[in-house]
DNA sequence: TCGTCCATGGAACAACGATATCGCATCATG
DNA sequence: CATGATGCGATATCGTTGTTCCATGGACGA
């Protein structure tokens, strides 16, 4: 008999996100939930000890949702890391916009010590995610610290997004963040033609550019190379630099 | 008599706080409250409205506490807007770790719409120093994208860390977020020394390594400089790093 | 058929937010 | 000075929410 057990679990759980979602955790009380899901009291709490336990299975029940949506957008990449990477930052922020309630009850209640058990899950598809990159020499810095920077930023941004009313939400603020980030964490790709040998040489040849421009034309202090060194020198860096 | 009452709130509001602080927000109901200041319901709900209103007194007081920190720490630094932007990105985690319930109170309800008006003040503080850091020519986006973005980050690392335990708090994830969000939305100062010469040679050179030992020794393809050639420039290169 | 066990459901308890009613003190006025 | 009006505060109360107790009823085995 502990089929019907589940079942009723689950369609309880399904009338709370019901709730959750249309009128906010307030609307989520011990008593609606077993009105709107036909129970008593009582099975409520033998289903789950408590509001905090039903509440941390309706975060399980949030993260389920969070997670299929995500594995599902995120199969489709072939064998980008960095860009799932991007993806990844992208499906996160959205899918708080789209359920801020959920959001909330997952990502918003952070008491030091109460984080939803259920939350590991999504915390290792984020740290996967960052393994592959590093896999892939694509992270500069270890799995655990991008882990906790790209977390960190996420959350802070679409608990922000949440914040604002619908109309003025710029979703611009997450993609300028998330671009810094991400390439804060990461590295170049590889590269097929070695590091990044054209934009580098432009940049000396600037740097040289505005070094000798800002002094008097022949002193060339500063500089340890004599006027027709750095002649030559900025010569070969334009070839370098096509 | 108008006096005797602001006497009251303002007591009122410190019992609060000290419940805040002490108990965290589950501490701070309105028997509670009422009973550890003194008074009888009534009065509190002549003070304050509701139950709303006496948090949202309390969240203005927070903001004040936060606001006089930040003030007096920022007053000492002379005249480096984008440096007063890291100090004041680690006086918000500071006060955050510091005082947990607090942020949770003013940072971390983000209903849609109630936003503590109090906040106004801090942010109106964050879009001065970034104005500042406008004027000086420091910064590369408009200042109300920097705000949004330097906002979302701050809140982000402060919430990950206070839903931390105290002894595994990595204060190092702040500042690697820090360095990098600052960095993106500010440019480099004037430079005396004209733009970064030294690194730019040493990452041209680190590329040419690359290139270079990424193929057969004498072939060359791909660098348009003849060996010798190459050598010589690499010499300078290693000139103008030190 | 009867007895035992156990889940169930209704009711009730405790705490909370919020408010109404009553008493009292103060003050103005005859 | 006496008396009525006025405004404030405290007690008592209401409605709601989280939680639990207890009696009831049904299911299952002997």
């Amino acid at each position: 008999m502990d089929e019907g057990r589940r079942a009723v679990r689950r369609q309880v759980l399904q009338v709370a996100a019901k709730l959750l979602e249309e009128g906010g955790s307030e609307a989520v009380s011990t008593r609606a939930v077993a009105a709107a899901a036909g129970v008593t009291a009582p099975v409520l709490y033998r289903l789950f000890d408590d509001k905090d336990g039903l509440l941390a299975e309706l975060a399980a029940y949030g993260f389920a949702m969070y997670l299929a949506e995500k594995r599902e957008a995120l199969a489709l990449t072939p064998d980008d890391p960095v860009a799932d990477l991007y993806r990844g930052w992208d499906l996160h922020v959205d899918f708080g916009v789209q359920h801020p309630a959920f959001y909330m009850l997952m990502y918003g209640t952070v008491e030091p010590g109460r984080r939803p058990p259920a939350a590991d899950e999504a915390h290792a598809l984020l740290v996967g995610l960052l393994r592959r990159a590093a896999e892939a020499g694509r992270l500069r810095v270890p799995v655990e610290e991008a882990t906790r920077v790209i977390h960190a930023a996420t959350t802070g941004v679409t608990l922000a997004l949440i914040g604002e009313e619908p109309p003025q939400r710029d979703l611009t603020t997450s993609a300028r963040l998330r671009d810094t980030v991400i390439a804060s964490v990461t590295t170049d790709p590889p590269a097929p033609s070695g590091p990044d040998l054209a934009s580098r040489a432009l940049a000396l040849d600037a740097a040289l550019e505005a070094r000798l421009g800002a002094e008097p034309p022949a002193s060339g202090a500063g500089v340890p190379l004599r006027p027709t060194e750095m002649a030559l020198l900025r010569e070969w860096l334009r070839q370098l630099a096509v």
